[in-house]
DNA sequence: TGATAGACAGCATACGTATGCTTGTGCAGC
DNA sequence: GCTGCACAAGCATACGTATGCTGTCTATCA
């Protein structure tokens, strides 16, 4: 009899019916160049008709090598289970399709910065390695981070890309992005530019925005921003910094939001302050979530290179694992001009127009 | 010497220093009862200091179960990796969060209903049961649940609630909320109405809609839905099928869609046309996506029970993999209520009118 | 006091694969 | 005709845990 009574076929059947030992059946499925073609062909025939799958369990405790990876996501804790930041979403697609065409399985958890999610993953053979998404308490991060470079855990974070020493890092090149958006906004011939985001060390991503910003500002037209408004990532985060700035009094032209969500926020508020968009402020976020395309007027904003980031970051995990080198790597943005910084002629929601670059990539 | 030279602990290093036997702690660290609570603290104790975690493989392979499920995703094929229907997004958040709470790990995995992902989880012990989520060629996919039936894989799908015998189906009561959403357009005088969305055999959930909507302008008000245009979920679709409503000349004053991306898409469109929202058209969308608060005017909608749905999907499918019962669900639905259907005065953009229920949910 | 049950912990083993080492076979070179 | 080598496959074992069964010790009861 080939097949224990019971269960799924183990490799001791397949090996039973190819007449061969497990062995030679484990190192065929692998591709192993020690079994020859003939004696592969067989077992994999068989291995087919009876539906057998490698037991991912017992191949991961022999091998010690799981090919799961888990993408942990940390935000400030959310009241509502379902709000989640649509960037970090729109990641998790395109990391799970880079899993999936490197043969890896993901594991995906929410983890709030206070949890103990360090010692879960890779002390238990769960994961070869980490994905790290999310902003958060910047410095209690890096406590972390240190934490699981000490027990030589493997992980990649997404974020500031800043030569800390604490594991790779990819991310999107920040400044240049601000940069671009600033040079945008002179084109328009706005000089009286505000930054909307918080722009210190916590949220360094959103600092090399406003970095970038300053640099455009400073070397195309030699000015300095109005002003720079703290705000966290989200709608209501934007609605209370534009308040805040319409409060001070100071004249302005131009808004950068260091998110879609902020922007979008801010939006709210000078049109309930009775500001038109672009006519008196033109206003630029960053992300390009879905709903900036469907904001009014739909939201000129900086779009990151979703795809690549993905690609990337397993790249880099899979480096990190296999102990080869592991660059950091920064990401180009392009600017996705839309109605709140060029009037279109009329027409409230007009077919998206993009920068060159950002066309040429569709 | 208690731990082996090289890497981490395991059960056998704690039970040397406990001076006990490797199976006593593997009992003790599950809270088996037949270890003294003495015993138990001692190495409870010891695994904490040494950092000790159950190894994963280990104990799935010797147990048979993985405490992992896999959640997958099918859509048909986008082109783009991060466009990904933003309802199931939000639904991802709510079941990671139900199974953390479980105690569950989760496997994600996008898949093309044409790949044989039937085959592949459950078969090598990497999950012990599955949650589907999709829309998607019907037919198709009922010949795949039939396979994973047969092959005695535990799943539960998230769709529409019929009792067809493919396993435990969890949705929201659809017919029910088209009936909401009929009913609200009666209250404000709309009596020619457009249903947008699949109404066939292929698409269920949409079709439950449709019918409830029909039930409610029959039964209270003898009247039937001046039309019913085909479109899937994207808003190009919606976008397609509004301006193929427009062509055929038919008069009408609301449109029901089938999803919020579909409504946004209409709502485009007749923009274009020059007929305004709410004025000359009331519309309603689903989901209650995260664009639908921001759009212009922000959409009426039916927002469906994510938090439950999330819970209920993994508490059925635990039911399911210990051999429980495992009763279908049909979760209840909130009429949103927003600029798209009432207008407001004077003010582009109101703070969100919710329904009595809904707000009562914040 | 001896029989008995219950509480506690140890022994042996199984889960299914991957891999280092060894063996056997055929063939070329001297 | 003997040594050496490449190729192919088998043998033995390890990965780390969970669990059925067995054994011991104490407390209880007749």
């Amino acid at each position: 009899m080939g097949r224990k009574g019971n269960g799924r076929p183990t490799s001791f059947d397949i090996a039973y019916l190819a007449k061969v030992s497990q062995p030679t059946v484990s190192r065929a499925l692998r591709g192993d160049t020690s079994v020859s073609s003939a004696t592969r062909e067989r077992i994999e025939k068989i291995a087919r008709e009876l539906n057998y799958a490698v037991d991912a369990n017992a191949s991961s405790l022999r091998s010690q090598r799981s090919n799961r990876i888990a993408l942990l996501f940390f935000e400030e804790p959310a009241p509502d289970d379902s709000t989640i930041n649509p960037f970090f979403l729109a990641m998790l697609g395109s990391i799970t399709k880079a899993c999936a065409r490197q043969g890896l399985d993901l594991l995906i958890s929410f983890q709030r910065m206070e949890d103990d999610w360090h010692v879960q993953y890779q002390d238990s053979n769960k994961a070869d390695g980490l994905i790290l998404l999310g902003y958060g308490n910047y410095a209690l991060y890096l406590e972390r981070l240190e934490q699981l470079r000490a027990q030589g855990t493997h992980f990649v974070r997404w974020g500031s890309v800043s030569h800390d020493g604490t594991g790779a890092t990819i991310g999107s090149d920040n400044k240049e992005a601000g940069r671009l958006a600033g040079e945008h906004l002179l084109s328009l011939n706005r000089r009286r530019v505000v930054f909307l985001g918080n722009a210190d060390l916590g949220y360094p991503e959103f600092a090399a925005r406003y970095e970038g910003l300053r640099d455009a500002l400073h070397s195309k037209a030699q000015i300095e921003p109005v002003a720079q408004i703290d705000a966290l990532t989200g709608e209501d985060d934007g609605y209370v910094a534009a308040r805040a700035l319409l409060k001070r009094g100071e004249p302005f032209d131009a808004v950068f939001a260091a998110s879609d969500l902020i922007a979008i926020g801010a939006m709210r508020a000078l049109s309930e302050a009775g500001l038109s968009v672009p006519g008196d402020v033109a206003i630029i976020g960053f992300d390009d979530i879905p709903a900036a395309r469907f904001a009014n007027p739909p939201l000129t904003t900086v779009m990151q290179d979703l795809r690549g980031a993905g690609e990337r970051l397993v790249e880099t995990l899979i480096a990190d694992i296999t102990g080869e080198a592991r660059p950091d790597s920064r990401l180009p943005t392009k600017l996705v001009v839309r109605g709140s910084t060029c009037a279109l002629s009329g027409n409230d929601t007009p077919s998206p127009v993009r920068s060159p670059a950002a066309a040429a990539s569709r």
